[in-house]
DNA sequence: TGTTACTTGTGAACACTTTCGCATAGTTGG
DNA sequence: CCAACTATGCGAAAGTGTTCACAAGTAACA
């Protein structure tokens, strides 16, 4: 519990948070290993071992609560508070995330977003206002934000990464294709839905 | 060469094959694993160990060639032919979808879009003319399709899996938070952004 | 040609992850 | 209250993945 979890662990937990959040809104109340094993695409032994490293939330011969499972995994993540993201680019990208409810549900709050061109400034994204690029920086700083999401056209990402980094932020997550040169304390994420057909593929031809 | 890859291996040797064809597009040759590490936020020694176990694609003192590692890790994934994908959902994130260019570049062709609202059916996505929902298990078959993409609002999630199930494919890939209930011979990718977010933020905190 | 700088490829050690097998505990129904 | 069933938690074994350290090959340049 005081040794930090390996990046397996965390994808994994996060994943279950997901099933139990999603579980949850359909009126289940308990859940077993097995269940949530089948939406996460892993083994159950998998499951129960993942979460016994942390103590004993299941009754035997029941399965888990999914109400105090979900709090006990949160709380292993540290998602109990919010993060705030700001978002660069206002276009079909940008607005698919701002209008998404999955990042409220997971403590994220999009606290503003902004676009390059002048036609979208002072139009909605979902409950936002656009902000013109050049406030990038500023607005990060004033608003606290921890993390940058980079929905642009790929020629203008590095620009955009660029602002994001001068607002003080250190964790980018790039949505496009473009290879961002940032400096060594900002770790990029690059998001490429591509990529993961690309390699899931693999598994079912030949 | 014969063994099946590991997931592992699989999902980095797409994710150098990103990082490569993006390097090209620079006007660079030649990369050394140095170079690939960073973008891919891996350890250097990784990318050789990755790469030496399908040959030697390197020049010691130099590097890798970029364009000729591109086609030899292609050759790896089987990424030489084109995969066929029905995309359900013209919305904001169905657009970003269908208007990105990165499936183009790895061999993904996105054959039909489709969208039960008749407001949207017969209007432009992309360079795809927008279809009614009803047809999509008629069209999949007819088209050949290998591969669904599910963009539409959660409540409708199921339903269209179901349609694309009954068009006789069995790998989803689900941008929406809801857990879908398919037959056992389906795979079911579920994309969440906010997911990553979650687990990479951990390392952050504390 | 000799020296220096660079970078791959890999043996070996280490570390981590996954899975099996089963004892243990809770639940249900007669 | 007992028997049958279900599902967790965990020791131990097997299986993978990662990193170090360095020999060997290449290039550039004096």
């Amino acid at each position: 519990m005081t040794d930090r979890l390996t990046l397996g662990v965390a994808a994994r937990l996060s994943t279950y948070l997901r099933v139990l959040t999603q579980y949850r809104k359909q009126g289940s109340e308990s859940i077993s290993s097995q269940e949530i094993s089948e939406y996460a695409n892993v083994n159950p032994t998998q499951v129960r071992r993942d979460l016994s490293a942390f103590g004993k939330f299941g009754k035997r011969g029941v399965g888990y609560d999914v109400k105090s499972l979900t709090s006990q995994i949160q709380g292993i993540l540290h998602t109990g508070g919010t993060h705030t993201i700001a978002l660069v680019g206002a276009g079909h990208l940008g607005s698919a995330i701002a209008t998404s409810s999955i990042f409220k549900e997971h403590g994220f709050r999009i606290a503003a977003a902004f676009d390059i061109d002048e036609d979208k400034v002072g139009t909605a994204v979902g409950d936002l206002t656009v902000e013109h690029a050049d406030g990038i920086s500023a607005r990060c700083r004033e608003l606290g934000v921890v993390l940058g999401v980079i929905a642009v056209p790929p020629e203008s990402a590095q620009m955009a990464a660029e602002a994001l980094v001068d607002g003080g932020l250190s964790i980018l997550f790039n949505y496009t294709e473009t290879l961002l040169d940032v400096p060594e304390d900002v770790t990029v994420h690059t998001i490429n839905p591509a990529e993961e057909m690309l390699y899931a593929l693999y598994f079912y031809l030949t």
